[in-house]
DNA sequence: CGAATACTTGAGTAAAATACTCGGAATTGG
DNA sequence: CCAATTCCGAGTATTTTACTCAAGTATTCG
């Protein structure tokens, strides 16, 4: 799991294209021009989000990109592994070279590590983005709570953000 | 907060300073050849490892380096942040060409989520992960069960490692 | 049909980050 | 003094990032 400015990207063409759903198929130019961000970086991005199976493509005029599956459904894990390369944690891959050494016991480690990273952005969903989005749009309202649908220990704190 | 590879040798780095603690301070070399990584790239770590008073050096012969504080009080999320620049969020520095747009919605909200990881990596200490290294060094008893004393949320799943 | 739209693909590239090398200077224990 | 070690800066190869350019393909609208 790596945390870059290129997952930050396609995390944030995502969730553009969940805001811009509902009116058909979502343009990379458009995204481009609403987030920024490059078009033909965003063709390769793209590229890989549809690879992963979270985008498909709508060719032609009036075109563009659909999500697969609900906003509820695609998290911001799958989104980030489909763009980045996985973070190589083994430096020994099953050559033998590092039995039960220090370095193996570290990689191990931070397999782990990032395993609970991993399950942390598991667990928020682009719908989950989407409600915080609506809530900042409207945050003149003070006292709104909400509480995500999911479990407990990895929500986000909606309500901390107004 | 970035998550690469560079973290993930500061993280190791300090796991091993941390292992050998008791043995006085800790030179970058015998670091160097227990955990594969260059005594020349450890030297740029420390030095931002220093700077945010992570560690303290001493110099000269048997000399070395020896954690700030006690493992307890140092969190992944220090380490990380020491070596690594931070992820610059804002595309918009205050420069007010982003009033309400959608591209400072989103930027904001990366910046929550980005933040979320952070608390996240926060919980975890050193004193976390020797545990955890312990563990794994005598993984033959299997009812072994060790709770974080950290609140519940963010809590590392150690029994899970077994 | 035909042209516009938009995805698709690939090559190439500049800038940044990563990971490392090298050479030396400062410090200090023995 | 001398060797071990941190410190410091310059330099560099590799990878990643972010982007540009160009050509090609599929689709739809008129």
């Amino acid at each position: 799991m790596r945390l870059t400015t290129k997952g930050r990207y396609a995390v944030t063409a995502m969730l553009d294209l969940a805001l811009h759903s509902d009116e058909g198929p979502v343009s990379l130019a458009d995204i481009s021009t609403r987030q920024g961000i490059s078009l033909s970086y965003l063709e390769q991005l793209f590229a890989r989000l549809r690879h992963f199976k979270l985008v498909q493509s709508v060719r032609g005029p009036g075109g563009g990109y659909r999500l697969i599956g609900s906003t509820t459904d695609i998290s911001i894990a799958q989104v980030v592994d489909a763009v980045s390369e996985s973070l190589d944690a083994t430096r020994c891959e099953g050559k033998g070279n590092c039995h039960e050494g220090e370095i193996c016991l570290t990689h191990h480690l931070w397999e782990d590590l990032s395993a609970q990273i991993h399950r942390f952005l598991s667990d928020i969903t682009l719908a989950d983005l989407v409600a915080r989005n609506d809530i900042q749009s409207v945050r003149k309202r003070q006292d709104l709570r909400v509480v995500s649908t999911h479990n407990d220990e990895t929500h986000i704190a909606i309500s901390e953000i107004l």
